[in-house]
DNA sequence: CGGGTTTGACCTGCGC
DNA sequence: GCGCAGGTCAAACCCG
């Protein structure tokens, strides 16, 4: 592939005991810097166009695995940015194990070139809603927290049910913590029923990479208000051309039990919005 | 033909 | 040390 991401064919870069570059060893697990970002749908786009493969985001991504993660009933797609060669950045999707219509997008390390021009983008069909949103960057393992997630919402369903990005661990103070943590992002133009969940981990040096990611995107800057966010949003729904990767972990994902139609019909009619959303912490 | 997806195998980290 | 689960690779396949 790209030889950042390919050293341990071509022993470029110093291996570990078998042969895998410690690019790729020391990027495992631990030292993963987590951009996580919930997607809640809704029910009320019901089905309908199927093939209409709007892009997910100003990148390219590649589908490079897909694993079948334990304990949850869906799989977890594995993708790469295929939009500049050496760039690093990854991406996993997966479904929220305890409901369907949340969709969990984490993305791992950043993008080092910069990303299509948004501005060419085609901007004529404004986004038909726009979702709420919460971002959570996070390097703590994720498992905890679903788990915990589980917990919270056998008690209080409604509220988001996937919020196991959530890196505190007594459920009754998270709520509190969570509002600082979470910065839920809604609409000023419309809010559906779909709810982008971005969190952000302030203590998590990848605040730094968030911050690149703005140069990244040009003019992709979110730190100021609600406003803008959304208007990259649009920027992000109005581009039309490719993704189907999105597309296709929706296949993947209907072809699995518990799912529902209306979600992947949803995504796939929808450009939702999901690229590492870096809100200021308040 | 080039780029993307699928999928089985392999490797590593981590818990026990 | 062993086994499990997650993450990645790469060959085969598919599609435009």
């Amino acid at each position: 592939m790209d030889d950042s991401l390919s050293p341990k064919k071509d022993s470029e870069a110093p291996k570990d005991h078998l042969g895998r570059s410690e690019t790729q060893a020391s990027k495992k697990r631990k030292m993963v810097q987590k951009t996580v970002v919930t997607v809640k749908i809704g029910t009320n786009v019901v089905g309908k166009q199927k093939n209409e493969g709007p892009p997910s985001d100003f990148w390219s991504w590649r589908k490079y695995g897909q694993k079948p993660i334990k304990g949850s009933p869906f799989p977890r797609g594995y993708y790469r940015c295929s939009t500049s060669k050496g760039c690093s950045a990854k991406k996993q999707v997966e479904r929220c194990r305890t409901d369907a219509s949340v969709l969990i997008i984490t993305y791992t390390s950043s993008h080092n070139h910069p990303g299509p021009d948004i501005s060419t983008t085609n901007l004529t069909q404004p986004p038909p809603k726009e979702p709420q949103v919460q971002v959570i960057t996070d390097d703590q393992p994720k498992e905890e927290q679903e788990q915990q997630e589980q917990d919270d919402q056998g008690k209080q369903v409604q509220e988001h049910p996937c919020r196991m990005n959530s890196t505190t661990t007594s459920s009754d103070e998270d709520h509190a913590g969570d509002e600082d943590r979470f910065h839920y992002i809604q609409s000023p133009i419309i809010s559906y029923s779909q709810d982008i969940i971005i969190d952000q981990d302030q203590e998590n040096p990848f605040t730094v990479n968030l911050e690149k990611t703005h140069d990244t995107l040009g003019n992709f800057v979110l730190d100021e208000e609600p406003l803008s966010f959304s208007q990259q949003l649009m920027c992000a729904f109005s581009t039309t051309s490719k993704s189907e990767e999105e597309n296709d972990f929706f296949d993947e994902l209907e072809e699995l039990p518990n799912t529902s139609s209306s979600f992947t019909s949803f995504m796939r009619s929808n450009n939702l919005f999901e690229e590492r959303i870096p809100v200021v912490p308040s």
